[in-house]
DNA sequence: TTCAATGTGTACCGTACCGTACGGTTCATG
DNA sequence: CATGAACCGTACGGTACGGTACACATTGAA
């Protein structure tokens, strides 16, 4: 594993990247969460990160290729721990509760936030490269992560859904809510919402009583 | 009704654009919507609009009055209809998915999206004033409308919960869920997404079993 | 030592855009 | 008709940044 890596599956062609390159990404992460995207030239990079253009040009092509490394790079860091499979209902919910604990650590991290409105800020012509670019790194992969993990829930008896994609995004909807937005509006979050430990818990609680095992009605019912 | 309106709340300072200066608003609306921010240029408004920078400038004092401007003007058009108070459980009931309906149609508009993205973009700085704004004129006058709605509900016997702002929340989770996120993205939602009747009866289905009068257990269990 | 490869630092060019200035036009008012 | 205000169209200055070219430093191998 991890070789040169054919270019057809997503994740670890990200990790083709030298040392070197990598601290000038992790430079360019800096300036990008400090001053958002106006912040990150290519003379300011260069300068901050004591490296010359032309070698940014010669690694990334140009300055899309560069934030897209950038997005890249993030992406290849972020790892969801995969738990073992859960045989009792106390150690799967414990699982399902870590999952939105971490996904809000991680939708929060001043890093992700950068990314999202970089991201976010160039995704209004029809490209959207960063856009897609972002969703598959990053949403795609962990909702296929969290999918499984239901669907285990589900197969054990401690769920009940019928589709897989939808139940993540109601539990999605209840850990999230609109704090996500907010904060990429530069909303500061109530202290309230910084216990993350006891928002997992509440939207876990609350995802059970819509599609845990002795929910009075299936998911979708009509 | 819909006379000068008293501008006792904050809303409608934004009606004080003379016609000519509401059609370059119109259009440099169209503008942000079909190119985005790098769109949006002084000179390409001007030729656009078939006016002068110079009047740009003597109305909005610089690019980011601009900016401010067109946030203030598109708010300001959108009006959450109140409807009357809800004598009886079905109209109540009604009424809540009525408004999650407008919710979600606000949402996912392409000027929406395209002012959201436009705030986001530039939230980056610690200054933020344009999601400010736009957190000011559109998602805390929304919160506001939910909360008095969902408190009448409770008022009336319908709903159970503690805290009007949580529980408004929720009902945003359960409606939205990531799908904001990802339009703001370049997602094409699915076309199941797109059925917004069937969403927001879902989103009310689930959270009248959350914070219905019958249910279980009120919100803040514990 | 010589040579090639890689990278740094800097200078430079072209372009895009913000903001301003100026001449010409319309229109209302006395 | 004269006058002034508001506005259009355009041209111009200043600047910031993307991208390229070039001179110099370092390293490692023959």
């Amino acid at each position: 594993m991890a070789h040169t890596a054919l270019h057809d599956s997503l994740p670890d062609e990200a990790e083709a990247f030298t040392p070197r390159q990598q601290a000038v990404l992790e430079c360019a992460l800096k300036l990008l969460v400090e001053g958002g995207e106006k912040a990150l030239t290519t003379a300011g990079l260069a300068r901050s990160a004591n490296c010359s253009k032309e070698s940014l040009y010669k690694w990334f092509g140009d300055r899309d290729g560069l934030l897209a490394a950038v997005v890249s790079y993030q992406a290849s860091k972020v790892h969801f721990a995969s738990e073992g499979a859960a045989t009792d209902a106390v150690t799967f919910r414990s699982h399902l509760t870590a999952f939105v604990h971490e996904l809000l650590g991680v939708l929060t991290g001043e890093t992700s936030l950068a990314l999202n409105r970089l991201a976010i800020g160039q995704s209004n012509r029809e490209d959207a490269r960063l856009g897609r670019l972002l969703l598959l790194r990053g949403k795609y992969t962990i909702s296929t992560r969290a999918r499984a993990l239901l669907e285990a829930g589900r197969f054990r008896g401690f769920l009940k859904f019928e589709d897989a994609e939808e139940a993540y995004q109601v539990l999605y909807g209840l850990a999230v809510r609109d704090q996500h937005i907010r904060q990429l509006l530069g909303d500061k979050p109530r202290t309230k919402d910084l216990d993350v430990d006891r928002q997992a818990s509440l939207a876990v609680d609350r995802f059970y009583r819509l599609f845990g095992a002795d929910a009075p009605l299936a998911g979708g019912g009509k």
